[in-house]
DNA sequence: AATCTAATTTATAATAATTATAAATAAAGA
DNA sequence: TCTTTATTTATAATTATTATAAATTAGATT
């Protein structure tokens, strides 16, 4: 999710209209790296369009996913889906003490994979997540 | 959690007490490589103790996780949490046909690692999921 | 520009997993 | 056996997300 322009050419392609909500929710996701949950769109988004329902962030990230122009993040420790605007393969580092989600800037490893088989299974994407404290919160920690 | 006296005696050497709910749940899971969420060890257990509470079983897979004797899986695409009496550290596979988490065999990586420097994070724990069929889904599917 | 129709939005209810509560019960130690 | 405190149970509460259905609107058609 770069481009707002094809992201929208695009999901018009797909038979999807382009209201209002969805070109504001557009703005917000792109070149976002905070892997924010439906409800802090749907804070940023009030402050634009106080009418705006939650359910059509819901809505709306739902189309995204099914477009593939965003993914979905699972979390042990947190209960609600972190959304990522980066769908190119990447692993995770999850903060437990301020739940801040970011990004590990792979070195070489097999990145590009798409379809893989291990002990027989197909597999269609993997997920990698490193759980600990970011250096913030280290210190506080340290410090208490 | 292979044995489990010493899984008794050590909840007691914590200050738990020792009921034979808590009894016939660690009997569930000693040598269960299912991965079953709380509702799968409640139905199992309620053969056999049939005023059994969903509650109870909760709050022993709660205990028995603060005691490090089972891990909990979040899932992608699956709202339960899985439990896993395996807890030393490995990778799963995960069928997105019909849910079932297989541990994936590790060859050699970086088994016995506990504590990581990444970007800063200090790493406590690493989750990684592979998702895909399963070779009877896979089949299945196939046919379909 | 006015009209049409299916998709979308909205408010709200429903769902589902898990946690909280509080009274009844029971484990373990004295 | 008695006492204390943890545990169990039934049930309510919580929370993220999905479903529903009436009102609205995007975008195509006239
Ligand atoms: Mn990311
Ligand atoms: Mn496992
Ligand atoms: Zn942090
Ligand atoms: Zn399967």
């Amino acid at each position: 999710m770069q481009n707002i322009d094809e992201l929208i050419e695009e999901a018009q392609k797909q038979g999807y209209k382009i209201t209002p909500q969805r070109r504001e929710i557009f703005k917000i996701l792109v070149n976002n790296d905070s892997h924010p949950k439906a409800e802090d769109i749907y804070n940023i988004l009030k402050d634009r369009m106080p009418d705006v329902s939650l359910a059509t962030v819901y809505n709306t990230l739902n189309m995204l996913k099914e477009l593939g122009m965003i993914d979905a993040i699972a979390l042990f420790e947190d209960d609600s889906v972190r959304y990522d605007p980066t769908t190119k393969a990447h692993d995770h580092l999850y903060c437990l003490h301020c739940n801040r989600i970011v990004d590990v800037e792979k070195d070489q490893d097999d990145l590009g994979f798409t379809e893989k088989e291990i002990s027989g299974f197909q597999i269609v994407k993997r997920q990698v997540t490193y759980y600990g404290y970011c250096p913030e919160c280290r210190d506080i920690l340290k410090t208490t």
